[in-house]
DNA sequence: AGAGTTTGGTAACCTGGGTTAGTAACTCGG
DNA sequence: CCGAGTTACTAACCCAGGTTACCAAACTCT
């Protein structure tokens, strides 16, 4: 690897004093020094192959220019992997776009994390990615350290997409295609911020519009679509329900969206490769991570962030919604078998 | 957040030198004092809550503890997510156990990352995760930066899996089955290293068996299964491909595993997922991460690591693989539809 | 011409640890 | 009681940057 070449080495290359060959190569505003001097400096550096240690800089700077992603990486779901590596691949696109860079912190499968092993991972801040401890959340927060929920979570700082809008939307849409009976999948965590807010936006459609509420569980939902008065049109909580829901159907010899609307949340893979792809709502991730870093930015500099950001979510129309079975005037409609 | 607690301010309290305070508080061996100073010096840090910094930590021993994952975050298809997420998680579980941290260096989805890119990430090492450019490869192990190849690709310091060994274990599993028509389903980059050793597990099996092999896309084994003289056993390049022909099987009528036998390759999540789960071959990447970080520390320690470590497979037996339809005596033969 | 300001630049010290080379005091053998 | 060896501890310097305070010369103003 040979002697790295340091700041010092490029000053006495170009004949002056460390300061000045700092203040050069860092554009220092208020700084003055003469062209001669400001080119000699980077020919220097340039000849030299000279590299600033982001180490050092970031000792004295007390900055290092790294967020930290808590996140579980266990989780064995399917859809949950999706997820995690969405969110990934989200943090790590905005935080290139400030250049930043990224440090993963996998939240332990077991036990918990401590601020002491989050510190020591040497992030300027922290970016919560939902389903992590809650104590492990207070614990951080009550530090003072810089810290941002992403997702549903501990409500503090939290930078989250609008749930309940999106379902809303969606669910809208389905009654103005001329479905009567919608039902919902919930997720599997009921309780979860996410999970009300995607239940409370359907209930709002429904409750407008003069409709019966119904919330099922996956489960129930799969036994449900397989009974002949099964209703028209579902909106799952996210795009792998909406997915499987997709399968049982179309094993059952039900036509997605002829004899079937379905509309999942997420817009992930999953929605791509369902047949048909599936409508569905979309989880703006980049927006979002957008929106955590602008959070810790605000910290940084010492204002005050907003409590909460909300993350506008829109509807992708793709293949599995359309007009119900009865209103359907393109093809004959099927008779499910059995 | 206060202003940290530095070691000075330790040794201070201590009423001890710093130096006497570092090498107490790093139990630096050939160190002696007395145990009344190692007390004071302890309990003053404890009092103090003393962390020590990593940073000038890493500044001056020129180790910083972190581990780079480059890694492509982008390739939108569905088993790449999960790939892409359990690597990362068998990284981060790798790094845990040995105290190690993990940055995580996405591959930008337009253009390649540069050597100068990747050192300022600050990282003590690089493994390189399948699917990256090969020039970038070159350059950084030109740099002679400690990097180690994770899975098929630049072929030097390669850590990989027994990937030809799995997939022969497999087909030779399927033979002793009593299966006599038993084609391949080749990953979509034929001439991938993984796609090249997998096929060639499954034609060395074949060949010693005396069966005649045969490779298909997965479209052209999608079709190959409608036909009413299909094989009885397909072993498929990873979990996915033979995940979606499970799928199409299930709905053209065929059950798996009586009319059909289907192996995948990863044991990931697809696999569990499945209806039924598949049988497929375990790709150890909790063992694959361990033997990455050891290249690396061989490097570290200025030892010359192995060219090349494969890590071994083995097969997991789940619910897609019977014998073929003609010695099933457990049931009666279905019909395909059709 | 003397005072004030701008320009161009630098020595010295800071970040928070780790290390080297040494010193004073004590112990032991002869 | 003198030299050698050990024990307990420390001053000073290193890592590679960033910052502060200050200085000399040149320029401007009255």
């Amino acid at each position: 690897m040979g002697k790295a070449v340091t700041i010092n080495d490029v000053a006495r290359e170009a004949g002056v004093s460390k300061t000045t060959a700092v203040f050069v190569l860092n554009d220092r505003p208020g700084f003055s020094a003469t062209d001669v001097t400001r080119t000699r400096v980077r020919d220097a550096a340039q000849k030299l192959g000279y590299r600033r240690s982001g180490l050092a800089r970031a000792l004295s700077t007390g900055r290092i220019y790294t967020v930290g992603v808590v996140l579980r990486m266990d989780g064995g779901r399917l859809h949950y992997s999706v997820y995690a590596k969405d969110v990934l691949a989200a943090m790590a696109r905005a935080c290139r776009a400030v250049g930043l860079r990224l440090t993963l912190i996998p939240f332990p499968t077991e036990g918990t994390l401590s601020v002491d092993d989050v510190v020591d991972h040497r992030v300027d801040g922290l970016i919560l990615v939902s389903h992590y401890d809650d104590e492990f959340a207070r614990q951080v927060y009550n530090a003072r350290f810089p810290t941002v929920s992403f997702g549903s979570g501990y409500a503090e700082r939290l930078v989250d997409i609008d749930q309940r809008g999106g379902v809303r939307e969606a669910t809208e849409y389905l009654i103005s295609l001329g479905h009567q009976r919608i039902v919902h999948i919930q997720g599997e965590s009921f309780t979860s911020r996410a999970a009300t807010e995607r239940r409370l936006g359907y209930q709002e459609a429904l409750v407008t519009a003069g409709l019966e509420a119904q919330c099922l569980t996956l489960a129930e939902a799969l036994d449900v679509v397989s009974k002949p008065d099964h209703p028209t049109a579902f909106i799952a909580y996210n795009d792998n329900a909406a997915w499987q829901l997709t399968v049982a159907a179309r094993e059952m010899g039900l036509h997605v969206p002829d004899d079937l609307s379905i509309i999942g949340f997420d817009n992930n893979v999953l929605a791509e490769t369902a047949v048909p792809p599936l409508t569905t709502v979309e989880n703006p991730l980049d927006a979002q991570a957008e929106g955590a870093l602008k959070v810790l930015q605000c910290l940084w500099q010492g204002k005050e962030p907003p409590q909460m950001a909300t993350i506008p979510t829109r509807l992708i129309h793709r293949q599995s919604t359309a007009a119900p079975p009865g209103l359907s005037l393109k093809f004959p409609q099927k008779e499910p078998k059995q």
